[in-house]
DNA sequence: AACTATTTGTTCGTATGTATG
DNA sequence: GCATACATACGAACAAATAGT
């Protein structure tokens, strides 16, 4: 006579919440769309004003929606990308569930092989971006706000494997090991010269599968190396 | 002069949302701790219950806290695990955002990394485990509510790569691989013959990396290739 | 610049449901 | 049954942000 509990003690937030979610999966939201506002949804699921704003407070805190104030906001539906699945390895980060290393591990087995597959999909105009963004990677060094566009040979890469689900990991890596990097490590652009993704770029634009996997292994590892000052406390711990 | 606008407008209940998560990161409340009660909160941000609820179903809404009432009830810190990672792939995959082949192929890419690793750090102990399950895997045709122990070997050979970021992505796809074939293929478990582990633990248990590579691409792709009666509709569309 | 309309953000008071002892 | 401690829910009111007139 057990495993006879359940008989639903929905809270209603989460079944306003969860309506609201099905209705975006379904596409009957499309990003950039709002959701009704909280007036017209009290009306419509005939419920307070808190029960409503609980709801839309977790798709938020899901990042399902950006909430936008005054006479033009409300809830709208946002674009989803691979910064979800970031912020949650950086909590599982936080929480020391993972360390850096693993993190520095688990790129140097991931992004060779999405290496591979850029190269094996590489097209004309892909292949002009590369080029593009390694040529501007000497010019970024003068121009600290632009630091970013260093991994910007990183990035292409992984739009160009053709499979978004490595692309969503790959890019969360390289933000997470940016990141957390930088935070005792300031002058991560120093140890980063201009030039060094030379021989991946032309492994990947030859359509070298094999090659680009080796070139982009080789890159990580050396990068990596330079990275070894960090104290080892940090590597393990928490940061803040 | 652009770029100055931020001056900070944040909002009472994400403020006392992020101190509760950054509290927790902090390791001042751990897994299973309570955090204080609503009027507790109240007293101490010094904001209306509304904020404080609104905080904290934020902090359920990213799987951080877990809401029970009743007079032993409150907000409980959760454990966190993989989970979480596979609700947002889930949820990135009913958007349409990734195919059921894109993530198929994510697997081949990983999963034989991760048997390499398995492989270079198996001990005894883990080997017993391994021969286990696999025996057992023969007892599983007749009882369907254990179908889920076919899955165990990848399981376990997931949480032997020693990095946990890997074990976690690995135990996303194996989990999104099963629940998203059951749901239009239900007889996967037939397509599932005992003794097609063999090899691959073979391989860990011998310490044979390359091996256990080769032996779990090749399962994969026989495996993978045993799905390809699935609607093509179903393979890149939504399903829910 | 001032006013207005719309929408979200915050507060308070009150009442109800649920689990423990 | 009752008291207690907690979460859940409702409704009214006011504050603040934003866009258009």
């Amino acid at each position: 006579m057990k495993n006879f509990q359940p008989i639903k003690q929905v809270k209603a937030s989460d079944e306003v919440s969860n309506q609201l979610r099905h209705a975006i999966f379904e596409g009957r939201y499309l990003a950039g769309d709002k959701l009704p506002s909280e007036r017209e949804l009290i009306e419509t699921f005939k419920v307070s004003r808190t029960v409503v704003r609980e709801a839309i407070k977790a798709l938020e805190a899901r990042g399902l929606v950006l909430i936008k104030q005054g006479a033009t906001g409300g809830a709208f539906v946002k674009e989803l990308t691979f910064e979800r699945l970031t912020n949650d390895c950086k909590d599982l980060f936080f929480l020391g569930k993972m360390s850096f290393d693993e993190i520095c591990q688990a790129r140097l087995s991931i992004e060779p092989i999405v290496a591979g597959l850029a190269a094996k999909h590489c097209t004309p105009e892909q292949a002009k971006l590369l080029i593009e963004a390694n040529d501007n990677e000497s010019n970024t060094l003068e121009y600290p706000e632009t630091v970013m566009l260093r991994s910007r040979v990183h990035y292409l890469l992984a739009d160009m494997c053709n499979n978004r689900f490595l692309t969503a990991i790959d890019k969360s890596l390289i933000q997470l090991v940016g990141t957390i990097s930088s935070q005792f490590q300031p002058d991560t652009d120093k140890i980063h010269p201009p030039g060094m993704h030379n021989s991946i770029i032309d492994a990947v634009i030859a359509g070298d599968e094999a090659g680009a996997e080796k070139a982009m292994r080789e890159h990580l590892l050396e990068f990596l190396l330079l990275l070894e000052g960090i104290e080892s406390d940090y590597r393990n711990n928490k940061v803040d």
